[in-house]
This record gives structure tokens, C-alpha cells and sequence, in this order.
DNA sequence: TACGGTCAAGGTAGT
DNA sequence: ACTACCTTGACCGTA
């Protein structure tokens, strides 16, 4: 059985878990209401979601706005762990899994010791936030980011720079991206690391690197380690650029992934712009 | 209330 | 050297 899920808003609710406000503007008071609003959004998502069988959700990086900035005003995780354990509670009840997916701004293995620094500072409160959850099985997703003067020496890098952050480490999955990483090159990074790997259809589609889907796929699941693997799945947006993602699934890029599944048990996250309508025909197929 | 300019952050690619 | 683009549009001042 195949578990599927979408990130961070529904269209049906109207809801959302990034709410937020401009920095300027970021005062306590201002920044406690906007959480309440996310976390209001996220208990009516999560609620939506066990009704119609959805099991995986992606809680957005701005649950609690600007958590990870330097002139953030206050002590966030003792304000809010109790909301977010709550919310585990939920989620442990009814099966659900929880992630979250910093941006492109995360770049740990850049050579400015500035940027290392505010990408750990948003890994370590995304990890805060999933530690809060109470749950065993959160993952914390993110790309390679930029590459310098290659793949080699940005690796090691990373590799360095994540090397004792247990907190983080204890999340994390590394994905491979459309340009910059392909599979192939993510998957020793991510083995010296100790993490998994999210494997993402239409990423291996523009940047295959020799591997065909099914290869990608069965390398990707080997890395879990009998922890439950996770996948992306989307498709191309026809006329935008290459890696864009489309409102829905199309048939043939499901029948492809699950195809090179070959049966396994795993938890595909939809990456689609029409978020959980784009799920729900894939409801019961596997 | 609706509109349009603006928003923390890094890096790449195209001009 | 400059700009558009990217996860994900939401916010906010102004009319």
C-alpha cells in the first residue's frame, strides 16, 4: 500500500501553514498571531486529510515566521512545543507523517561562513519543530544547493559542516535536483552523512546521470534502511520551464514511478500546484 | 475592498 | 554587470 500526501496548503480549505509578514513588521505579537493562524490551518488540514485517507502532510517553513533570524524576539519552542505536541498527538493517533522542506537559501555547503550559518540556524529549527511533534518518523528535506568548485569539494564541505548536528541529522533527507545534483552524485554525500535519500521523478527525468527511473528508485528505497521510504512525485508543467511543476499528475508519469516501484512500500509526497486535488485520483491506486 | 509593488536569505543561467 | 528565476504567494500601503 502506497501512503500519499501534498505540501503545506489546500485550495479546498483555503488554508495554509505560511502565513506570515514582512520582517519590518515582525514583532512578537504580530508573529504569535500569524502561528496561531498556521496552526489553526494545520489541525483543519490534518483533520481534512485523515477523513479523506491522506496520510502524508508537509508543514511550511513559516509556521512560526522568521523562527530561524537572527533578531527573532522570542523563545518560540517554549511558547509553542505544547500546540505542536498536540498536533503529534493527532498525527501519531491517526497514522499521519509529518515533513518539512527549507528552501533554496539552505545552502550548507557553501564556502561563506555567514550562509552556513543561517542554513543551520533554519535546519536546526525545522528540527526543532518536528523534535516538538514527538513523532519517530518526520523527515526534514533539502537540495544540495549551489556547487563551487565541484561536486567533490562541496560535498566534503557539507559533509563537514552537518558532521555532529544530531539534532538535525536525526531528520534528515537529502534530495537530488534538476540541475546541480543528480541522484547519483547526492548518494555518497548522503551515505557519509548517515541520511537517507528523496528520490523526485521529474529531477531524475532532467538530470538522470545515466540511471533510468527504476535504478534511481531502487538505489533511493536502499538507503532508508527499513525505515519507510519517501518519494516526490510530479510533472512537467507543458511550455514552462523545464522542472516546473504542473496543477496534476499525469497518468504516464504515475504508471513510470510506480512501475519502477515494483511493488514496494513507500510514501510518495505529490508536488503539484493544485496541491491535494492533484492527490486524490491517486487515492487506493498502488 | 481591490490593486500592484514588495518581500530575509543564495546561487545559477541567460542576456 | 544586470536580471529572472526558484520552495510556496502572502503581505501591505495606497487608492
Amino acid at each position: 500500500m502506497i501512503r500519499w500526501g501534498y505540501p503545506c496548503e489546500n485550495v479546498t480549505l483555503d488554508a495554509s501553514t505560511n502565513h506570515t509578514l514582512q520582517l519590518r513588521n515582525a514583532r512578537e505579537e504580530r508573529i504569535r498571531e500569524k502561528f496561531e493562524q498556521n496552526l489553526r490551518d494545520l489541525w483543519r488540514m490534518l483533520e481534512w486529510n485523515v477523513q479523506q485517507g491522506i496520510a502524508l502532510f508537509r508543514i511550511g517553513q513559516h509556521l512560526v515566521p522568521f523562527a530561524s533570524h537572527p533578531s527573532f524576539p522570542y523563545d518560540w519552542y517554549a511558547a509553542h512545543a505544547d500546540a505542536l505536541r498536540s498536533v503529534g498527538e493527532f498525527a501519531r493517533e491517526h497514522g499521519l507523517r509529518l515533513s518539512m522542506h527549507p528552501s533554496q537559501y539552505v545552502n550548507v555547503g557553501s564556502p561563506h561562513a555567514e550562509v552556513v550559518e543561517r542554513s543551520l540556524a533554519e535546519l536546526r529549527y525545522s528540527a526543532r519543530v518536528l523534535e516538538a511533534l514527538g513523532l519517530p518518523d518526520c523527515v526534514l528535506i533539502v537540495h544540495l544547493g549551489g556547487v563551487y568548485e565541484g561536486h567533490a569539494s562541496t560535498g566534503r564541505r557539507l559533509v563537514q559542516h552537518l558532521r555532529g548536528e544530531e539534532q538535525i541529522l536525526r531528520w534528515l533527507a537529502l534530495e537530488h535536483d534538476e540541475r546541480l545534483w543528480s541522484l547519483r552524485q547526492v548518494l555518497p554525500v548522503a551515505e557519509q552523512l548517515g541520511v537517507p535519500v528523496i528520490v523526485d521523478n521529474l529531477h531524475h527525468r532532467l538530470n538522470p546521470d545515466g540511471l533510468t527511473l527504476r535504478e534511481a528508485v531502487r538505489l533511493g528505497i536502499s538507503t532508508w534502511n527499513g525505515r519507510r521510504p519517501k518519494l516526490h512525485l510530479s510533472s512537467q508543467e507543458e511550455g514552462k520551464r523545464p522542472g516546473a511543476h504542473a496543477g496534476r499528475i499525469c497518468p504516464e508519469d504515475l504508471h513510470e514511478l510506480l512501475d519502477a516501484l515494483d511493488g514496494a512500500e513507500v510514501d510518495i509526497m505529490v508536488e503539484a500546484k493544485d496541491k491535494e486535488l492533484a492527490v486524490l485520483p491517486l487515492l487506493g491506486r498502488s
